[in-house]
RNA sequence: GGGCGAAUAGCUCAGUUGGUUAGAGCACCUCGCUUACACCGAGGGGGUCAGGGGUUCGAGUCCCUUUUCGCCCACCA
């Protein structure tokens, strides 16, 4: 084993290896005899990434916290499976690819639509290779032989049976309302896709002319949509405008005639307390339009250029005909002013074209129907969503859930499967001949039909994942057996476009939860907070990441950065940070391999095989620390085991980095070479057993965090595994359920001896490599360190020859001390101690333990403590108490010496 | 206008049924190339847990409130 661990050499050939063993399948993992009969298969469905690019440092994210719980439950012996996919991002996609056409001087329209379409599949193609390489350096274990894209002939197949039930039900209907149009995308958006932000825009204020003469005065954000006005509406009991209601008003510049009327909608203190009235352009005049019968009148083509109805404005651009009314208003005197005015313009999701509320004919979802089940089903706990304070927001979503505008004027994605014949009758149909058929029947001959020539909103099938790619609607085996789903794992900011709208759909198409869990990431940040995007030129490539730290690094960072739902922030220091962790691994592993080359370890393993874990045969003379770090890692393995259970994955993680870098590595490797060296054969061989078992258990418990370099040494391990044993399918470790008290508190006696000689040293400045001798009044625990000498001398460099251990001795003369509960330790630095500064030192610390004696105390003496809390409270802090006094008079002792 | 989150060491963050003297990484200071590791080891400095009030024997943790920042939802022209 090399000296660094080289995360380039071991990560693409494990991943391959893994791959081609077929570990990431459930059947391999049946076959081996890995899963447990009566166990419940997990199964997560990957939420599937946009082919529109390269994967960003969220998605690495997502795959690392998908890919821990999927290996951890898959070493917990359930039936495991991660079904991986992409989605055909309709808008999105064709938004990159028509610039890119832009950018080769021709257009969609040049290609026509199945030239287009064509492209998008080969850039489709293209990033799709490029996406699953890079999962595939993440490390991430799904069953590709599953993998699906949403656009394949089965999930195609998946969304013409949803549309076409869901039509036949009649929660599909087309209309002719409002909706949001992008007019650069040339297409119709959902609610969802309106990104709202705060513009300064300016708030125009002008006379509207009244026929009889006279005028009203009327604010607008929009002076274009003057053109489009149906009525001027004030509040029925505003006394300013009561004797105006039922006179006719002149559009400027057009001079249409249309109504003054009253409706309890207008705010009298907004404004003039006058309100243009455009129903075809605005949401809420639209609801005043309907309740009033106004005429609908639609002003604007789909690029938002205007149309003959705005009479000599026809032709110009929205912006340029605002500018131009406004100007001619101003002319004809009909300008009264306009000022700076705050408000929030809607944004097309995808190219942040400012979007236009207009009347179009398009495809809507019936959602309030869909959205009870969906609400039931996390109100009773049947799905839950973690973090908890989600669930609020889901409910508030779906109680106020309004029809999904489902079409789209797009050529990539699943066309909608509707036919209309020559009358404009509708027949929703999965092939042009079962439309026909549908015909014949209808017309009583065949006609001519045409095919809608829109597309569906993407997340319409992403809406079906969990069981399209099971194979619904079929009936197929995944479905019965890995259906419904296990967790649903994804950011936050995905909750409404896609988890509520597979639990709607899910539960109506199964009748069952798409899954049981909802687990809700944050999003990643750069360091300074702000929001990672390559605009920005902000944005951490995680290819970058893996090629200079390695994919383990990486996926700990994201895993230990932050908490369940809330955002994180990655640095390149933090991931170089586990970087090291990675290779303080290897170096702890080849330190135990090392050690265990020559020694003839006979490990035993479990009679299950199910279970090949390492079984510690009985040992005769474990060593103290030897026993300390079982303990330790008995307590660490249920800990960790507990926080996994209970989505505190980071914690988990970050008790293990502690762990195996602070007690076994900095504690116990430190410990176990005095055993090793210096200790009787029998010991030595105990220490061997116990080295190789706390790794073997580390390397299983760290596994899910760091895939790599965790099998890479455990492919390196002599005669443990046997040989086509990989840790990836190699069992979880159960807790033991055995404590080892007395250990743990001998070896923590140990610790603090060894932390106080060796700051002694520091502070007096003794040569590092000089061993010093000591004095030891040990009281009761004489004998326990007087058998730990050999450790003591070793961790603290002390010389064990000339150290004296007695019950109770007298201070060597110009010594410094070192004390803990009974115990004093002097160091006889003849030459460097200065008695006044050493019993300064000691009263310093005198005085601190006297503090912490008081708080003790006043809690002791306090009834309310005594009576109220809890008893191992009150019995920690007797004991501690104890401890306390017993220094206490040591120091004293000691100070009154000097 | 509602709702949510955050505010803890210079920086980035942990700290989840309230209970030892509040932790880690990075940065900083002092030592040290000791046969696993300098991608390292040893020692050290650094925090009135945003402010105020409350509940409690006990509050970083629970409640109220104020301030600052961020996010989501919402039809005010």
């Amino acid at each position: 084993m090399p000296k660094a661990y080289d995360h380039h050499e071991a990560e693409e050939q494990l991943y391959e290896w893994w791959e081609s063993r077929g570990y990431f399948k459930p059947e391999t993992q049946a076959r081996l005899g890995q899963t447990r009969a009566d166990a419940e298969p997990f199964v997560i469905s990957m939420p599937p990434p946009n082919v529109t690019g390269a994967l960003h440092v969220g998605h690495a994210l997502t795959n690392s916290v998908e890919d821990m719980l999927i290996r951890y439950n898959r070493m917990l012996g359930k039936p495991t499976l991660w079904v991986p996919g992409t989605d055909h991002a309709g808008i999105a996609t064709q938004n990159v690819v028509e610039r890119k056409l832009d950018e080769q001087g021709t257009s969609r329209h040049a290609l026509g639509r199945a030239a287009f379409v064509s492209t998008v599949w080969d850039w489709k193609d293209e990033y799709h290779t490029r996406i699953s390489a890079q999962q595939k350096r993440m490390g991430i274990s799904c069953d590709w032989s599953r993998e699906r894209f949403t656009l394949d002939d089965g999930l195609s197949e998946a969304v013409l049976e949803a549309f076409i039930r869901l039509y036949n039900d009649g929660l599909i209907y087309r209309g002719n309302y409002l909706v949001n149009w992008c007019p650069r995308c040339g297409s119709a958006i959902s609610d969802l896709e309106v990104e709202y932000e705060e513009v300064e825009g300016k708030l125009y204020t002008f006379r509207y002319p009244l026929a009889e003469g006279g005028y009203i005065e009327v604010s607008t954000t929009r002076p274009e949509t003057i053109l489009g006005d149906s009525a001027v509406a004030v509040h029925p009991d505003d006394p300013r405008y009561t004797a105006l209601i039922g006179k006719t008003a002149l559009v400027p510049m057009l001079n249409r005639e249309i109504p003054v009327i009253a409706d309890p909608y207008v705010d009298p203190e907004f404004g003039t307390g006058a309100l243009k009235v455009t129903p075809g352009h605005d949401p809420n005049d639209y609801e005043i339009g309907k309740r009033h019968h106004l005429p609908m009148i639609n002003i604007m083509n789909n690029d938002a250029t205007l149309n003959e109805e705005a009479g000599d404005y026809a032709g110009f651009d929205r912006f340029e005909a605002r500018r131009k009314l406004w100007a001619d208003m101003q002319d004809a005197g009909l300008v009264v002013g306009e000022k700076a005015h705050a408000h929030q313009v809607g944004h097309c999701q995808r190219c942040n074209t400012v979007v236009e509320p207009l009347l179009r004919e398009q495809w809507w979802m019936r959602t309030k129907e869909l959205a009870a089940p969906a609400i039931e089903a996390v109100r009773t706990g049947a799905i839950e969503i973690i973090p908890k304070r989600f669930e609020r927001t889901y409910f508030h979503w779906m109680e106020n859930i309004r029809d999904w505008c489902i079409s789209r004027q797009l050529w990539w994605g699943h066309r909608i499967p509707i036919w209309y014949g020559p009358d404009g009758h509708a027949f929703a149909a999965r092939s042009e001949s079962d439309a026909q058929e549908q015909a014949i029947a209808h017309y009583g001959e065949s006609v001519h039909l045409e095919q809608d020539p829109d597309v569906l909103d993407t997340w319409f099938s992403s809406g079906l994942w969990p069981y399209s790619t099971l194979g619904w609607p079929e009936a197929t085996e995944d479905l019965e057996t890995f259906y419904p789903t296990t967790v649903l794992e994804t950011g936050y900011d995905i909750l409404f476009f896609w988890v509520a709208r597979m639990v709607m759909l899910g539960m109506r198409f199964t009748g069952e939860v798409p899954f049981r869990k909802v687990y809700l990431h944050g999003l990643v940040r750069v360091e300074d907070g702000r929001k990672m995007s390559k605009s920005l030129g902000n944005a951490l490539d995680p290819l970058d990441l893996i090629r200079d730290y390695g994919a383990d690094a990486m996926r700990f960072s994201l895993l230990t950065a932050g908490t369940p739902g809330n955002d994180l922030k990655l640095s390149p220091a933090r991931i170089e940070a586990n970087r090291n962790f990675a290779n303080k691994i290897w170096n702890a592993a080849r330190f135990v391999i090392l050690n265990l080359e020559d020694a003839d370890l006979d490990v035993t393993r479990g009679p299950d095989p199910f279970d090949d874990s390492y079984q510690l045969p009985p040992l005769a003379e474990l060593t103290l620390a030897d026993r300390w770090i079982l303990a330790r890692l008995q307590a660490v393995s249920a800990e960790a085991t507990r926080l996994i259970d209970n989505w505190q994955i980071g914690e988990a993680g970050r008790q293990l980095y502690e762990f195996v870098w602070n007690e076994f590595c900095d504690w116990y490797i430190e410990a176990a070479k005095v055993s090793l060296y210096e200790g009787t054969p029998a010991a030595a061989q105990s220490t061997r057993h116990v080295l190789a078992y706390v790794l073997e258990n580390s390397l299983r418990l760290l596994h899910p965090f760091m895939p790599f370099v965790t099998e890479a040494i455990w492919q390196n391990l002599p005669q443990l595994p046997s040989a086509d044993r990989a840790l990836i399918i190699s069992r979880w470790p159960q807790p033991t359920g055995q404590e080892d008290s007395q250990a743990v508190e001998d070896f923590t006696r140990i610790q603090e001896i060894v932390h106080g000689v060796r700051n002694v040293r520091a502070e007096y400045g003794v040569e590092p490599a000089k061993r010093i001798p000591v004095a030891i009044a040990g009281a009761e625990f004489s004998a326990t360190l007087t058998a730990q000498l050999p450790l003591l001398a070793s961790l603290a460099r002390l010389d064990a020859q000339s150290t004296t251990i007695e019950t109770d001795l007298a201070a060597p003369e110009k010594s410094v001390t070192v004390t803990t509960a009974g115990i004093s330790v002097y160091l006889p630095l003849a030459g460097l101690v200065d008695l006044a500064a050493e019993r300064a030192r000691l009263q310093k610390e005198l005085d601190n333990l006297n503090n912490m004696l008081a708080r003790s105390r006043g809690l002791l003496d306090n009834e309310g403590f005594v009576n109220k809390a809890p008893a191992n409270v009150i019995e920690r802090e007797r004991a501690k108490i104890e401890e306390l006094v017993e220094k206490e008079q040591q120091l004293r002792v000691r100070i009154q010496e000097i």
